[in-house]
RNA sequence: GCCGAGGUGGCGGAAUGGUAGACGCGAGGGACUUAAAAUCCCUUAUCCACUAUCGGAUGUGUGGGUUCAAUUCCCACCCUCGGCACCA
């Protein structure tokens, strides 16, 4: 008898062996046939590895090695996004600089994921805080300026108290920082900004592409949020001044019959007469402070003020009063709208509650409890909803059938299949038609213009904190921005700096800072104080993996191959952050001609998140679990297949050891079958065993290439229970099966493949093939159903005929029961079943 | 509120129109052992029947429908989880 297999022997064994022969080091030059797996890169915090970090890592090196085995040129590359606040923090409380916790964190890191036994390629890893990275950060900040894509602006930014630095939109959910889940307010600061909007088509474009998950590509459209509506210049009374709205439901401008501006409009102050200024002023007063939360959560369509301005409707020719209210967003659109309210619901809430607003709706229609409230009124210029353009309580009636909702740019919308009434030379056209001609109209008679509106911002990129990139910009005494010519990059991040979140940036402290910027461009020069939002640095670390440290961003050619990286496994909480980013960037490289391909990741796929009771794992929360008590105990191959066999991988789910046993099992009996059995006196094994052999070859290939990890193991254990009854085995299945759990098991799979005698290592062996001719069985077990239930089977042979099987069926003992009645109807599904209907 | 995904044994899950519960955990029983662990064998959706393990009924969130046949397709509802949320 064999000693039992000892997992953490043995992996150690082979992973030393895998570096020593250099197995997983790729040839970017030479590589024929490449394949770019690549994971989203770790935070080195002092919480080390996790295990949603294995449950993402370890799938993805099976896919890697299945590839390779498939005959690809696999790059695998791992490194670390360590620039952030969590290590600032860490600095702020225990006064270790940053770079010294990182350099540890980061060490203890490759540890333990040397002990997974991936096939990463150490030899291109990347860290972002070192700055033969972080002088291509710069680098691509001073690419984005020399095109002009980087501008400061002053304005109203999201700012994160707790944090003590501004934040991007896409940093900010539900009101709060995406980080430390605090309030954030809003700050008017001058800021440096990236116009990812002005490829907001581009990324919507893109998206028809790219293989990703079509929620994720879903959620970037919405966040892009393309809308196609018209601006409309309104005279105001009295005034030589216009106003601007946006509308994407031009086709009712007969029925707008009042104007709404933001808080923040620019206009308010000047149009607003005499008589409403104290109104005006105490309303915004009770408006203005408030933070995004609390915009979003009590809107009060209560509140809001009448200017006492006037504007003019163009078509109608009739006075519209101004107000404002906070329903009407100065982040959107023109941050002025008209109103419509026998046809806008928030439109006809602020109208309603207003007692001087509600003459302008008029309520027309019987209340009806199948209809929205705001449907029941119906003022003159009510756009929709008409299939004859006369009876209104007909088309009232209609709305219990199905043709009155038609979907519009995502929206439900009232209208029939009939047309546009009370609206001029808009009447009986429908609602689209009427949009293109209201466009003709305001487009001929100058008081407007068709216009794509997006709801994407910029990308708000600097940040007052240290522990960063710095903005490679320095200002002339006058306060002018220059470029940090190329020359002097990396541009270096000072190390006599206090961590002291004031608000301000730390590197505003430093005396080395400012004497280095006016010993190279003259006294009176300042350095920029901000660094980098890290979203930055991660934006295009997959080209710096190709480039090898090298001089320049990255090697032609060698792009031209790699790219786009060919899977890419990461948490879907990135959806609008970090992939939007690298969207942005890789298309902003092309554009200056350092890259050839637009879109960076081909395929992308997001692992599930794993929770403990429930609850996300976090180091607040304390209750993040570590993988390293169960990598020691059962050894890596044990714990990765543990992780992949608990459900679809997609699914994530919560965190459990309670199976773990059966992974361990596993592990231990295939070793010891496929070592006691598998014997080269066998010189062929049974057909039942081959045709199991081959169809478990097809299913773990199939489930593999699916990412169905889970049932792919459970084929492998199937067979397992099947080849433990036999006597003996083959040499060549015992090899087979070897190769069959490389991609799964990588250290097992090395280990029964050179106990069987194989040449080199298992995970450089081809993928085994299997004979379609094989997988055939030479018998078939057919069902019998007798009115739907089934009542019996039977085993025929597989060339048996239709008749045969029919009258087999017929004559079992208990099928017989049931049809003595006689038979009504029979099908015969081949191979599969046969119902017969009495 | 809107959009999306989902609801299957004690548990994780499998099956996407054709024998529901593969595979695994756990549990119960047995073998080996002085004993325990480990290992191996049997049983394990629920209920009824049982003179051998034959058999029968029910069963995939709830209620309807389509079909010879539905976890799978259609309609309505309930619940859970994710995302978005005044976007004009």
């Amino acid at each position: 008898m064999l000693e039992p297999y000892d997992p953490s022997k043995a992996e150690a064994t082979w992973q030393k062996k895998w570096e020593e022969a250099g197995v997983f080091k790729t040839d970017l030059q030479k590589a024929k046939n490449p394949f770019y797996s690549l994971v989203m890169f770790p935070y080195p915090s002092g919480d080390k590895l996790h295990i949603g970090h294995w449950y993402n890592y370890a799938p993805a090196d099976s896919i890697a090695r299945f590839k390779k085995m498939q005959g690809y040129d696999v790059f695998s590359p791992m490194g670390f996004d360590a620039f952030g606040l969590p290590a600032e923090n860490y600095a702020i409380k225990t006064g270790v600089h940053p770079a010294e916790s990182t350099k540890k964190n980061v060490e203890t890191m490759i540890t333990q994921l040397k002990k997974i036994g991936c096939m990463y390629d150490w030899d291109k890893t990347v860290n972002t805080t070192d700055p033969s990275y972080y002088r291509f950060t710069q680098w691509l900040f001073l690419e984005m300026f020399k095109h002009k894509l980087a501008y400061k602006k002053k304005g109203n930014v999201n700012f994160c108290p707790s944090c003590q630095t501004v934040l991007a939109n896409e940093q900010v959910k539900e009101g709060r920082c995406e980080r430390c889940d605090t309030e954030v307010i809003q700050k008017p600061l001058e800021q440096w900004y990236w116009s990812i909007t002005r490829y907001s088509q581009k990324l919507l474009d893109g998206l028809a592409e790219i293989d990703w998950p079509e929620k994720t590509k879903y959620m970037q459209q919405e966040w892009i949020g393309r809308s196609e509506g018209a601006e409309i210049d309104f005279d105001l009374v009295g005034l030589n001044e216009k106003l601007t709205i946006f509308t994407t439901r031009q086709d009712t401008i007969f029925g707008a019959t009042f104007i709404v501006v933001a808080p923040e409009h620019p206009l308010v102050k000047k149009i607003t007469t005499k008589e409403k200024q104290k109104d005006i002023s105490a309303f915004l007063g009770r408006v203005l402070h408030k933070t995004e939360l609390q915009r979003k959560t009590d809107v009060s369509f209560f509140d809001g003020e009448d200017t006492g301005a006037c504007a003019i409707n163009p078509v109608t020719g009739d006075k519209m009063p101004i107000y404002v209210a906070e329903y009407v967003l100065m982040s959107y659109g023109k941050g002025a709208i008209m109103a419509v309210p026998s046809h806008d619901e928030r439109d006809f809430d602020f109208a309603e509650r207003r007692e001087d607003l509600r003459p302008l709706i008029k309520p027309v229609i019987r209340p009806d409890k199948h209809v929205a409230n705001f449907n029941s009124y119906i003022h003159r210029g009510f756009a929709v909803v008409l299939r004859d353009g006369g009876d209104l309580d007909a088309a009232f009636k209609r709305r219990d059938e199905d043709d009155y909702q038609l979907v519009l740019q995502g929206k439900k919308c009232w209208r029939g299949p009939g047309q546009i009434i009370n609206s001029d030379f808009l009447n009986g056209l429908d609602v689209e038609q009427a949009k293109k001609k209201m466009v003709q109209w305001l487009e001929k008679n100058k008081k407007g213009k068709a216009i794509i509106n997006y709801r994407l911002r910029d990308w708000l990129v600097s940040r007052q904190r240290y522990w960063g990139a710095p903005i490679p910009i320095v200002y002339d005494p006058k306060g002018q921005p220059h470029p940090v010519p190329e020359e002097h990059l990396p541009w270096l991040l000072p190390t006599d700096v206090e961590f002291k979140p004031t608000g301000e940036s730390p590197l505003r402290h430093s005396k080395e800072f400012k004497s280095r910027t006016e010993k190279i461009f003259g006294k009176g020069w300042t350095p920029e104080y901000d660094t980098m939002d890290t979203f930055v640095c991660s934006s295009f670390y997959y080209l710096r993996y190709l480039a090898e440290g090298g001089k320049s961003l990255v090697d032609s050619s060698i792009e031209k191959k790699w790219m786009p990286v060919s899977l890419y496994i990461g948490g879907p909480e990135h959806a609008c952050m970090h992939l939007i980013y690298a969207r942005f960037v890789m298309m902003a490289l092309k554009d200056f001609g350092y890259v050839s391909h637009s879109e960076p990741f081909r395929k992308l796929v997001h692992q599930g998140l794993i929770t403990n009771k429930g609850a996300k794992m976090s180091k607040s929360k304390g209750n993040v679990v570590s993988p390293d008590a169960f990598v020691k105990e059962h050894g890596s191959d044990v714990f990765r297949m543990y992780l992949m066999f608990m459900g679809p991988f997609e699914a994530g789910g919560d965190w459990s050891d309670l199976g773990i046993n059966g992974v361990v099992r596993f592990v231990k009996r295939m070793h010891r079958a496929i070592t006691e059995k598998s014997d080269k006196k066998v010189s062929a094994d049974k057909p039942a065993i081959t045709a199991a052999l081959h169809k478990t070859i097809k299913k773990v290939g199939e489930d593999i290439e699916g990412l169905r990890f889970n049932t792919a193991i459970s084929a492998l254990m199937e067979f397992l229970n099947l080849i433990e009854k036999e006597e003996a085995l083959s040499l060549d299945l015992g090899k087979t099966v070897a190769l069959l759990l490389a991609p799964l098991a990588p250290h097992l799979a090395e280990e029964l493949w050179s106990v069987l005698g194989g040449k080199g290592f298992a995970i450089e062996q081809s993928w085994p093939k299997y004979d379609p001719a094989l997988i055939v069985e030479s018998t078939m077990t057919v069902v019998i159903q007798v009115n739907g239930k089934v009542r019996g089977d039977i085993v025929v042979s597989k060339d048996a005929t239709k008749d045969d099987i029919l009258s087999l069926a017929k004559a079992n003992e208990n099928v017989k029961k049931y049809i003595e009645a006689g038979i009504k109807k029979e099908i015969y599904v081949p191979g599969k079943l046969v119902s017969l209907v009495v």
